[in-house]
DNA sequence: GTCAGGTCCTGTGAAGTTAA
DNA sequence: TTAACTTCACAGGACCTGAC
């Protein structure tokens, strides 16, 4: 580590990048191995395993499980999200035109829904003896879409899976909730995005009839996965409604720095920051992005710690850094759950950035740098690292200008400490 | 049917504890 | 002493409820 803090910002840069092309070129060429003995096992087999990369199948895999009970007296509905990942077929929704209905005018009238994830899986439509409506089913998962041909956020398809509550509330309530929603200026979750530039583009659909809340809540948080929603990149749904074990994220706060603007909650496993109102936006960066640039600028390294992390950051981002409290805390709790497998079930698959089948041969408290696979998303990363970058290098631009405003030093986790030692730090 | 306020649940990250 | 681990309070979003 010690010559990599010598090295100055571009060496650094110059070092990840030609790092990132050789892991690169080393991940296709397993990548081809692992399709090639897959092909020969399965010419050798009569089972058909799905030779697409990152099937949805992978990652929902225990909710499909659970699915396999979901007796519904429609249980043939999403005939097409089993299998070999092709089309998720649904049953249509259509207007009720009964007069003064208020969501009629939001019916989806598309013959099909794209996917933003999965681009071979978009939502099609079964010729139903009974379609649904506005009115039907009262209880179930929907679907909220964007159509604006210009949307801001460049949404196409579902951004948003709901469902029918517990009690009384059914679906079309909930629909009406959030069309009531679009006028207010404040709305928060997806209606926020409803009530701006996209306001008129609402459609919804309902996807299927689950009287039981808790197979309405798996069904649901497996569309959200199908669809990538989870993502705010495609989706607006916050969080999953199901989850084995729950999973965590990092959001590093600093009350102590005076008014803050909060970092809208969308992904999972973000590191969020609150930034001052007056202060340059601190990047959102997916914690993964972090180890990820650890591990490719450490080619050598077969092990690491949380602290080895940190002081990667801490070195090589020291404005990022700065920003943060207890970054190796957080780091190490987050690290520890995705190499432990506690998040792979029903998180957003930026969790499978990272192995977990092979957990056996990981350690939860020394992950070895084998544990990066072939998941990680390039354009993810790749937006984190340029965002880091350019935040690190407006900073730097701002340090020369006053400086007296050089990155605090390294916040050292605090431990019994007196609130009255201002030095106990 | 609509809307406002309430409740519940999960993500967040810091504080505290234990182990090495 | 420090790293690793555990616990918990708080914030905010999703959903519920009941009045109008």
């Amino acid at each position: 580590m010690s010559d990599i803090r010598d090295m100055t910002d571009e060496q650094i840069m110059q070092l990840i990048g030609s790092s990132a092309h050789t892991i690169s070129l080393c991940n296709q060429e397993l990548q081809n191995r692992k399709r090639r003995d897959s092909e020969s096992m399965s010419t050798s087999s009569s089972s058909t395993a799905p030779k697409t990369p990152r099937t949805d199948n992978e990652s929902d895999q225990s909710v499909l499980q659970s699915d396999e009970s979901d007796v519904e007296s429609d249980d043939s509905d999403d005939v097409g999200d089993r299998g070999n990942g092709g089309a998720i077929i649904v049953r249509k929704t259509v207007k009720c035109n009964i007069p003064h209905c208020t969501l009629c005018k939001y019916v989806n009238q598309s013959e099909f829904v794209p996917n933003m994830l999965y681009a071979t899986r978009p939502l099609h439509f079964k010729i139903s003896k009974e379609d649904f409506t506005c009115h039907f089913p009262k209880k179930g998962v929907y679907a909220m879409i964007c159509i604006n041909p210009n949307c801001p956020d460049k949404y196409v398809g579902p951004i948003y899976f709901g469902i029918s509550g517990e009690g009384k509330a059914t679906l079309q309530s909930r629909m009406n909730d959030h069309i009531g929603q679009f006028d207010n200026t404040g709305a928060a979750g997806v209606d926020c995005h409803f009530a701006g530039e996209c306001k008129d583009f609402m459609r919804f659909l309902f996807l299927k009839q689950i009287s039981d809340l808790r197979k309405r809540k798996i069904k649901e948080t497996q569309y959200m996965h199908r669809f990538g929603t989870l993502d705010r990149l495609r989706g607006m749904n916050g969080n999953v409604s199901v989850a084995s074990l729950p999973s965590r994220s990092i959001g590093l706060s600093l009350p102590e720095r005076g008014d803050t603007v909060s970092v809208r909650q969308t992904h999972k496993l973000v590191m969020s920051r609150k930034n001052q109102k007056s202060a340059k936006k601190v990047p959102t960066v997916h914690f993964q992005t972090l180890v990820v640039a650890f591990i490719k600028a450490n080619p050598a390294l077969t092990s690491f710690t949380a602290i080895d992390v940190a002081d990667f950051i801490h070195a090589n981002y020291p404005h990022y850094y700065s920003k943060s409290t207890n970054m190796q805390n957080s780091l190490s709790n987050r690290l520890k759950e995705n190499v432990s497998g506690k998040v792979k079930e029903t998180s957003s698959y930026y969790s499978n950035w990272f192995t977990l089948l092979e957990k056996g041969s990981v350690e939860s408290n020394k992950p070895s740098k084998f544990l990066l696979n072939n998941n990680f998303d390039e354009e993810v990363y790749a937006e984190g690292l340029k965002a880091l970058v350019d935040f690190e290098k407006s900073e730097q631009e701002r340090d020369s200008a006053s400086p007296f405003t050089t990155p605090s030093p390294r916040t050292v986790r605090r431990t019994y400490v007196n609130e009255n030692d201002s030095d106990s730090d």
